[in-house]
RNA sequence: GUGGGAUUAGCUCAGUUGGUUAGAGUGCCAGAUUGUGGCUCUGGAGGUCGUGGGUUCGAUUCCCAUAUCCCACCCCA
């Protein structure tokens, strides 16, 4: 027999951990709403089509990354890769254009891709996100990166730089492609495979190509950035006044060619020197051609999504303090059976009170209780014999000032409610 | 998909130049006055030495394969 264990790229979040993931989407989820989102939940797997169209058939992504099934019905599934899709299938499912627009989500999400594991880079993972359709200026845009900036701040994150690009819309990005196209002509032999399949397919992803033999190339090549059209030049000029109002800084790369095709114009990410090579904690752009693409009104977008994984780390790296975990309020040990039976109705009591408290259940001697009791971190335990129940007589004993108070069962209620909150 | 390192107790790791019953620390359970935790002492449970083959009288140790983890390339969050 052999142990089964998580599957490869998996893992399990334990206890230990749980109190930061839940502090971080306590914060996610109060600062999204301070800026008008509202949490949406969509589902964890979706026609494969979905995937296909919107996150685009050249992508890494789609071709080799995801996984896809077929359901007992003949129908070809894909656990969601990432989440903009899905919501952008969601807006339009549900005639979401007649909102008040602008119309603005946030999730809170797993995904799922099949990579070779490295620090940061998990087959399931999560990920934070937010969605923001109908606006069109660069408003949206620098308002979405203070967003960020403020959710950031509030975890107490440090060290992340955000990276600005643009890569401009259908139109200048066509032009630049031919113009690409023929500055790369002369060297396309000596470029990697990927880089020549990419040549044909989607030429502005060479740019982002890391391979040694690529590199000389990739940076003598004319950048996107500064062969934009009259419309996206202004669009791009008009989000970096607008992160510049709002006192954000920024650095212009113009290397940034974010990996899903329905980005346009802005993109923008949050680097970390500290995850490894896995350093882009978020990713985010503008995808004003996607809801047409998907069958709906053409209708402006823009969104990120954050790893939570990697930002957890990063937090952890930057020693940024995280509240403790909640423990205990208060061990009631039992001597005696009598009394056992006692101490569970009194602990039942104080929980519907509102008090964290627990007692024995395991029958173990007063000794090994109050030692459990230790090793909880409990502030306060009390013990339950026969004299106390005949008296009405606790004794309150503070294990942080090593001190007991005597007193009645309702006065140690009436501190107990108090002292846990 | 390519390359490097690792895998021995719940956890962190020793160790065996191939040889009887494989070790420590920590954690867990119990005991040291059947009414009071943290310190100390004593005892106990817990490992087919990642898995499958091969070489050998004998493999946890050597060889091969495979799985998983870590790291880099790549890609992305």
């Amino acid at each position: 027999m052999s142990k089964i264990s998580a599957p490869k790229g998996t893992r399990d979040i334990l206890p230990s951990e749980t109190a930061a993931w839940q502090y971080a989407e306590r914060v996610f989820a109060d600062v999204c709403g301070r800026f008008g989102y509202q949490e949406i939940r969509i589902p964890t797997f979706e026609q494969t089509e979905l995937f296909q169209r919107g996150v685009g058939d050249t992508t890494d992504v789609v071709q080799k990354e995801m996984y896809t099934f077929e359901d007992k019905g003949g129908r070809s599934m894909t656990l969601r890769p990432e989440g903009t899709a899905g919501v952008v299938r969601s807006y339009l499912e549900n005639g979401m254009a007649s909102w008040p627009s602008p119309v603005r989500l946030f999730y809170n999400i797993t995904a799922f891709r099949y990579e070779k594991m490295q620090k940061g880079r998990y087959r399931e993972f999560h990920q934070f996100g937010c969605e923001a359709f109908g606006s069109a200026g660069p408003v949206v845009d620098a308002e979405m990166v203070s967003l960020l900036d403020l959710f950031f701040r509030e975890l107490g994150l440090k060290e992340t730089s955000l990276r600005i690009n643009s890569i401009g819309c259908p139109t200048c990005r066509a032009e630049y492609n031919q113009k690409l196209k023929e500055y790369l002509k002369p060297h396309l032999d000596k470029l990697c495979d990927t880089c020549q399949t990419r040549y044909d397919k989607n030429p502005l992803r060479i740019i982002d190509c890391k391979e040694p033999g690529c590199r000389p190339y990739v940076q003598e090549a004319p950048a996107l950035l500064d062969n934009l059209c009259p419309d996206c030049q202004a669009h791009f000029n008009g989000f970096c006044n607008n992160l510049d109002e709002l006192g954000l800084k920024y650095t212009i790369d113009k290397g940034i060619v974010r990996g899903l095709d329905y980005y346009t114009r802005t993109v923008f990410e949050f680097v970390s020197e500290h995850v490894g090579t896995q350093g882009t904690i978020c990713g985010g752009g503008r995808y004003d051609g996607l809801v047409a693409e998907m069958g709906g009104q053409p209708t402006p977008g823009i969104g990120f999504a954050l790893g939570v994984e990697r930002l957890l780390m990063e937090l952890q790296q930057q020693q940024a303090t995280m509240p403790d975990p909640a423990g205990i309020t208060v061990y009631i040990a039992a001597l005696g059976s009598g009394a056992a039976a006692e101490a569970r109705r009194w602990t039942l009591r104080l929980r519907t009170l509102g008090v964290r408290a627990e007692t024995d259940l395991l029958q173990r001697s007063l000794k090994a209780q109050l030692k459990y009791a230790g090793k909880l971190g409990v502030r306060y335990t009390v013990v339950i014999g026969e004299d106390e129940i005949k008296t009405g007589k606790i004794k309150l004993k503070d294990m942080r000032q090593h001190c007991e108070q005597e007193m009645s069962f309702e006065q140690a209620e009436q501190l107990l409610i108090e002292g846990d909150e």
